[in-house]
DNA sequence: AGAGGTACCTGGCAGC
DNA sequence: TGCTGCCAGGTACCTC
């Protein structure tokens, strides 16, 4: 499930339900998850507050009093605050309870998900370090993927994708905003001129923050939060179209595996 | 340094 | 119905 943009509308779905509150139990039912639930989590986290829920890139970063929760969902893991009483299912693996009696539990039937703990800055700890530019702000701009990718073979969705270059780019919208800038997914990275850069940093952020916008519109109900977050139901222009006509050209949309993934696009409006 | 492949794990689905 | 194989929204790590 989780792109960019459900990350960032968990984050501020729960926001609200655990800011300020006081942590009064840790319960990990399963701590085989892409890196072990450390025992030390439990031990260190009860009777501490989370004073803020803030996103960098995919992660999701719970600052507390003396160090920050760090949670990635994985492919197929999800977040939600519920009551402390709620009978769990069969994936949920962690469950952290606050005083209030709300409970934020992480449910991953893949497990590739992870839950860390670092007391130190979290932009410094391993996995976050060499993170690229945020797609929604600022520092991501034409120029800045034009200079980036001089000199650089590898294609162009695999460069967008590449969290070093720039975060939260995942599958769907790769092949979404590619499309939108008219670019063909495998063109190498080094030579696109910078006036088709500059278009595929405007599609990236129309796509992310129209899904964004969509995703929001679940946030009313997500305490209930058991359903896909509305922003699925989008109309997708291209990803699984395969088969099914442009919507801009009437040609047949195609399908290939880049990178062991599945790539979609058009190859009239994509040069 | 860059490019390409592999591994981690479960569930849903098509095809036989 | 039940089995098999393939596919799935991520990413760290390995080799060449």
């Amino acid at each position: 499930m989780p792109e960019l943009p459900e990350v960032e509308t968990t984050c501020r779905g729960i926001a609200p339900h655990i800011s300020g509150q006081q942590i009064v139990q840790v319960i990990v039912r399963e701590k085989r998850l892409r890196y072990p639930v450390a025992s030390r989590l439990t031990g260190h986290l009860a009777g501490q507050t989370v004073h803020a829920v803030t996103r960098r890139g995919k992660y999701l970063l719970l600052a507390c009093d003396t160090g920050t929760i760090i949670i990635h969902l994985g492919m197929s893991g999800s977040l939600f605050v519920g009551s402390a009483t709620d009978r769990p299912q069969k994936h949920d693996h962690l469950d952290i309870l606050f005083g209030s009696g709300r409970c934020l539990r992480l449910r991953d039937p893949r497990r590739f998900g992870a839950v860390l703990w670092t007391t130190r800055d979290p932009e410094r700890h391993k996995l976050l370090q060499h993170l690229g530019v945020e797609p929604l702000s600022s520092s991501l701009d034409g120029d800045y993927f034009f200079q980036r990718s001089r000199d650089r073979r590898v294609a162009i969705k695999q460069f967008i994708m590449d969290s070093r270059i720039v975060v939260g780019v995942g599958n769907i919208y790769a092949s979404e905003a590619l499309f939108i800038a008219g670019i063909h997914p495998s063109r190498a990275a080094g030579r696109i001129a910078l006036a088709r850069y500059l278009q595929l940093a405007a599609a990236i952020k129309q796509v992310l923050g129209d899904a964004i916008d969509a995703g929001g519109t679940t946030l009313r109900d997500f305490l209930n939060a058991e359903g896909r977050p509305g922003y699925f139901q989008q109309r997708l222009r291209v990803y699984q179209r395969a088969g099914m006509p442009c919507d801009r050209c009437g040609s047949v949309l195609r399908q290939v595996r880049m990178g062991q993934r599945s790539t979609y696009y058009c190859c009239q409006c994509q040069v």
